[in-house]
DNA sequence: TAGCCACCATACGCTAAAGTATTGACAGCG
DNA sequence: CGCTGTCAATACTTTAGCGTATGGTGGCTA
């Protein structure tokens, strides 16, 4: 007993909450935690109108009824559901890339993570079409400040100058977000598998190894 | 007579529209005319869900039961808006730039046609955001798969392989894309103007002189 | 001056989705 | 056995915004 298995642990969502750690409290947090989980996959697949109580009670097999049970308003759903995605967005990508001490191979790993988790660059994108909704937009602020600076560290690490860095950290940043949006969004251009790879090596040799 | 000052000459909007041109017939069309640059506004203001017709309907003095005389419905508005963007979009891009038939002049000034016409990009920029909407995601693939064969033609002519351009092209173009979400939407990060010259200056001498 | 027509105002209906109020089911504890 | 707390179902209220129905006004023509 004592411990849980998701990354809820240790955030006390809730004030008290050392009164009586057992398995009703566990419970009580699996059920907050997966209407996150459902928020987020509803995020993802139709954005945030689509973090819709109704739909996603549905999804879960229950009513809203029992929503206003664990949340005061969809607006805290929301925020939980930002929080989380934060946090494992944030483990997910330093994470694999703070192991790699060589900045030229933690970047081109970087832009490979690109291609991979799916799920978390559509929720990113998802997010950037929301951002005028008040609690979406600081959170792509932190999240993009973080990247940026990130990667102006990295460039720098690599040799470049200060301003050259940050300068290209942003244009690095801007054209991963500008695809995101072309690709998931948009749909254009329509990149077979290897138009993609073929895109991928002319990004990494284009905004990467050239120092200057 | 005969002559209309607007863009909106020779589109044949009324299926009929022989019978006495006059006066009246050009009335008419100034105000639906002004309907849609009114929704193309407030679009850019506020996106999408801010082209409310009761709100645009107070902006221009008038009540809703004034805009359904003229338009059908909300949708019908928005197409239209958008149809008139599309081609003020086009000739504005493209009629400057086809002027100049050094490739690589062409291209550096596209790059800096991203700092002038702020009203076009935010309106690009909502439009992104209003993606999932049926009426919206067909007029921005066009558009931007005309940019990007734009952007192709002008590197093939500049030098690049056809592979390279490809890829080039796209890569030019995401940035542009996300860089007017970070800029316009996000908010970061905050550019002096001093780091914008800079920053385009580096995306300049990075994406377009080199050829490989 | 009668009357038609373009244009607009007012009042209402309709729908989707958030949020509330109330009651019910079920499990564990005294 | 019955109390209590947790979770959920049902029915209701509210709000925003689109769309409709209908009637009013002012200018032009017969």
């Amino acid at each position: 007993m004592g411990f849980v298995n998701t990354p809820e642990y240790g955030k006390g969502e809730d004030g008290i909450m050392n009164t009586s750690v057992s398995a009703i409290k566990e419970k009580n947090r699996l059920k907050s935690f997966d209407w996150k989980q459902a928020a987020l996959d509803a995020l993802s697949e139709g954005g945030l109108q689509n973090v819709a109580i109704e739909m996603i009670a549905k999804g879960l097999g229950v009513t809203k009824g029992s929503f206003y049970w664990h949340f005061e308003s969809r607006d805290a759903l929301i925020e939980a559901a930002l929080e989380l995605w934060e946090s494992q967005e944030q483990e997910q990508v330093f994470g694999k890339l703070d192991a790699l001490s060589d900045p030229q191979a933690r970047l081109t790993a970087l832009i490979a993570l690109v291609a991979e988790e799916l799920k978390a660059h559509k929720i990113f994108s998802e997010l950037l079409k929301a951002i005028d909704h008040p609690l979406v937009k600081p959170v792509l602020a932190r999240v993009s400040q973080r990247r940026i600076d990130y990667l102006t560290a990295s460039l720098r690490q690599a040799g470049f100058s200060r301003k050259a860095a940050q300068s290209r950290a942003i244009l690095v940043y801007a054209s991963y977000v500008g695809f995101l949006q072309l690709n998931l969004q948009l749909g254009t251009p329509k990149l077979s598998h290897a138009d993609f790879e073929q895109y991928v090596a002319h990004l990494t040799e284009t905004l990467i190894p050239a120092v200057g």
